[in-house]
RNA sequence: GCCCUGGUGGCGGAAUCGGUAGACGCGUCGGACUUAAAAUCCGGUUGAGGUUAAACUCAGUGCCAGUUCAAGUCUGGCCCAGGGCACCA
């Protein structure tokens, strides 16, 4: 066996046995459990950054080790292949957009083939190539019959710099998700999915995700947004109409002073008198002309102007008047709000400016009545308000609502801040969505046989303003599918986050052509046992991907209603304490550090420095340490490889029970097991092999190894160390497993169990404290009892002399621990 | 403003139940080997005081209190950093 470690050769080798032998494909019919382990599909952008391989050697540590603990283990990869870089990318260089993603998969695979991942690469699928979005188009006709997905004219979040809508999900800070570009509203016709009738069960059900982090959960809590309050109708004065507003608080109904409508109301013409109407309207103009980052800022002093108009409190009979405002939202509620400026701040603020009444209808418990500063949004007792005066604003929510309701002025009601999926792209890289408009028949869904709806390759990339796809007329022009007359075909492509909202399923039957996947094997498969992926999803597709897997089990295509039991939301990987980003130009290239170092040492290090769920500082020092440590591995193997015996026999109870090279590697595999086990603590599980790789140095350098004893231990300790590294250091083990002596695959060893008499030292240290300080610490043994460690302490000259003159008032006794001595 | 994370040496980070704070590594310092260097191997490395050297002493896990024989860990109140949501009535 060669001393030096050459991980490029040994790599390339192994790398090719494992393709040529289809070494991790998996069978859907085997005797043991299974075990769903998945990464994140990657967006094939080109090339992997140290994300992806931080990423799939996680999930790829996970696999492996569960398949050496006896699991029949589904580890899958794809591509997330539909999206808007691609067809930049055919824009700027007059190419397809087709043949931009494939190389950049091709060139990807590679990548991942060389980061020895264990994929069953015969599951492999890819969201653009028609035998997947076939099936993303045949989910979509299910929902449609289902009445999930609606058409609607609506105000929708436009990118100019990408030429298309957004979803609400995908507006960050006013922002385009994608390319930061402000985001403006236009007003178009759209396709949505119907997310909002499971916005209850999606919330409820994040209750039953045990193994997801309360950080994703809470988010999705708060997009959710649930609250429960009422909606009260107020009849306007002048006219015939009435106007309900959503409120949270009804306790404070008897408090209202004026009502404001959001500029885009729909009655707001009709609510302003003529005297006012120049006044609104230009108000409203304003309105419209402002981004949603002007509106929404928290800065601005709130303004408005008074549509002239009147309502009346049907609790009081009071009048009041309408104003219009811009800090009623009109997508939220009923688009107008009753106002409250005593108990609510932005009431208070907008009253304050504009001279409006107050009037305080909730005192502090214990309180007078006396004039406020600022609005009292906390709880107290009823004033002002008859009937309820003296009663517990908690209490008067739920009774006033009552009253409203047997007048017939209200209602109980819960209203959530998610809103329909908006599935639309005025773009050509994506799945087309499968409709037609005739001219008589209206809007038709394409017939499930005819699927796919393919996309069209005649197509003018260059154009500038609207979608290529409406360059294509062989696309835009066809037949209706009920009546074959003229018809023209939708060329709106559906957001890229439907194709990956149910890929995870795909994998279970990635070959069917009948079906997107066959009920059966998604049944069998899943929910997925371990998703690992980045919090950057922790809406979107995550949100996303519980929607569509409930939607599909309502109409009956699979049995289980979350899909993901675990998820690891793995940190970023950063360096020199910011992200790694083109931009600032402080990125590694894996590429580099696999021809550098190997893949094996990528690997460890990018799992050795942070827990995964933490972010990560690359180094260029700690990479250059894990190569040092994988060459002092290889050494210890070569330079005793003809002392160690495969078939090694250790009997037991050993000879020498006291070996504490044997008690190492067991206290090694219980601590490498344990810290897997709880969340995937790798970090601690490779300072754990390095205890052992030092352990196992001493005794070599300490002693010869010349009796077969010595020779069965140090066998024992280097096999199972190999085994234990098996999972992160895959071609290192396989090459030193094989130079052994073995024909077959370390990776189909069985996981090395332990032996818990083994798994501690052989004598305790036993710490002895006065008064709680630390003072002494003496080797006793394991077995003894109570009275003998206190005696052994007391005995000790150190403690008897800090005795001196003191009295014992009390000791405390944790076995095989500590003994402390309480003195005065 | 609200919600979620987190705060431990020069650095990344360890520390099942409250029971030896700082595992393991990086960096650094010293030693061995070498003509020399690299590589490798061995050892020191929280701070302050103390000693020829040790022993030893004190302080120490963001801050302030509390519970306890004993607190990085539990309780209450703050401060700071990162992330999320935010005129949602």
């Amino acid at each position: 066996m060669k001393e030096t470690y050459f991980p490029q050769e040994i790599e390339k080798k192994w790398q090719k046995i494992w393709q040529d032998n289809n070494s991790f494909k998996t069978s859907d019919d085997s005797d043991k459990p299974k075990y769903y382990a998945l990464s994140m599909f990657p967006y094939p952008s080109g090339k992997l950054h140290m994300g992806h391989v931080r990423n799939y050697t996680i999930t790829d540590v996970i696999a492996r080790h569960k398949r050496m603990n006896g699991y029949n283990v589904l580890h899958p990869i794809g591509w997330d292949s539909f999206g808007l870089p691609a067809e930049n990318a055919a824009m700027k260089h007059g190419a397809n957009p087709e043949t931009w993603t494939d190389e950049n998969i091709k060139y990807m695979t590679k990548q991942l083939k060389m980061l020895g991942l264990s994929y069953d690469w015969d599951r492999e699928v890819t969201t653009c190539k028609p035998d997947y979005y076939k099936w993303t188009q045949w989910l979509f006709l299910q929902l449609y019959k289902k009445g999930l997905v609606y058409k609607k004219e609506a105000a929708v979040n436009w990118c100019e710099e990408c030429g298309t809508v957004l979803a609400n999900e995908q507006v960050i800070d006013g922002k385009c998700w994608r390319c930061d570009h402000v985001v403006e509203k236009k007003y178009l016709s759209q396709w949505f999915l119907k997310i909002t009738d499971y916005a209850e069960v999606l919330l409820d059900d994040l209750d039953k995700l045990t193994g997801w982090g309360d950080n994703v959960k809470t988010m999705q809590a708060n997009w959710i947004g649930k609250s429960q309050g009422a909606i009260l109708k107020f009849k306007v004065v002048e006219k015939d109409i009435e106007i309900p507003v959503y409120t949270t608080r009804p306790d404070t109904a008897y408090g209202i002073t004026y009502l404001v409508v959001a500029p885009e109301y729909k009655d707001i013409e009709a609510l302003t008198t003529p005297e006012n109407k120049e006044a609104v309207e230009a108000y409203r103009a304003n309105a419209r002309k402002m981004t949603e980052i002007e509106r929404l800022s928290t800065e601005r002093i709130k303004t408005g102007v008074p549509l002239g108009t009147h309502c009346k409190n049907p609790f009081t009979g009071e009048v009041f008047p309408l104003w219009t405002a811009d800090y009623a939202l009109a997508e939220y509620g009923t688009g107008a709000v009753m106002a409250v400026p005593t108990h609510d701040t932005r009431d208070f603020e907008f009253a304050k400016k504009y001279n409006l009444p107050m009037k305080v209808v909730i005192v502090p418990e214990g309180s007078e009545e006396k004039p406020l500063s600022e609005a009292y949004t906390q709880d107290g007792v009823m004033v002002n308000s008859n009937e309820f005066n003296g009663m517990k604003n908690t209490e008067a929510k739920k009774a006033i609502t009552q009253k409203a309701v047997k007048g017939g002025f209200g209602e109980f009601k819960t209203q959530y801040r998610l809103r329909d999926w908006l599935i639309s792209r005025q773009r050509y890289w994506g799945a087309p969505i499968p409709v037609v408009y005739c001219e008589k028949c209206g809007i038709q869904p394409v017939p499930e046989e005819q699927l796919p709806v393919l996309l069209p390759t005649d197509v003018d990339f260059s154009v500038v303003g609207k979608s290529p796809i409406t360059t294509s007329k062989t696309f835009v022009e066809t037949t209706c599918p009920v009546c074959g007359g003229k018809a023209r075909r939708e060329t709106d492509t559906m957001d890229t986050f439907v194709c990956s909202s149910w890929y995870y399923l795909r994998y279970s039957d990635a070959k069917n052509d009948k079906m997107p996947f066959d009920r059966e094997k998604v049944n069998k498969w899943l929910p997925v046992d371990q998703y690992v992926g980045g919090i950057e999803h922790a809406i979107l597709h995550l949100l996303y991907s519980r929607f569509f897997t409930k939607a599909l089990r309502d109409i009956g295509l699979l049995d289980f209603d979350e899909p993901f039991k675990n998820l690891l939301t793995q940190g970023m990987v950063l360096k020199d304490g910011s992200k790694m980003s083109k931009s600032k130009g402080n990125t590694v290239d894996p590429d580099e550090i696999f021809e550098n170092y190997g893949a094996d040492t990528a690997r460890l290090f990018i799992l050795s420095d942070s827990p995964p769920a933490r972010d990560f500082d690359w180094s260029d020092a700690g990479v250059e340490g894990c190569y040092k440590f994988l060459n002092r591995v290889w050494r210890l193997i070569a330079t005793n490889s003809e002392n160690i015996i495969n078939d090694y026999k250790i009997e037991f109870p050993l000879s020498k029970e006291n070996d504490n090279l044997v008690r190492a590697v067991h206290i090694a595999i219980k601590g490498i097991s344990a810290d897997i086990e709880n969340d995937f603590q790798f970090n601690t599980v490779i300072s754990k092999y390095r205890e052992l790789v030092n352990t196992i140095y001493d005794r070599c350098s300490l002693k010869k190894i010349v009796s077969d004893e010595d020779k069965n231990v140090l066998s024992f300790a280097i096999i199972t160390l190999l085994k234990l590294m098996a999972p992160v250091s895959v071609h290192l083990c396989e090459e030193a497993w094989y130079q052994l002596g073995n024909n077959t695959s370390i990776h189909d060893e069985m996981w090395p169990r332990y032996d818990e008499n083994l798994a501690k030292a052989s004598s305790i240290t036993l710490v002895v404290q006065i008064n709680g300080k630390v003072k002494d610490k003496i080797e006793a043994d394991e077995s003894s009892t109570e009275e003998e460690l206190k005696n052994i302490a007391l005995a000790s000259p150190k403690i008897k002399e800090l005795m001196q003159g003191k009295t014992i008032i009390k000791t405390i006794v944790v076995p095989k621990k500590l003994v402390n001595i309480v003195i005065k």
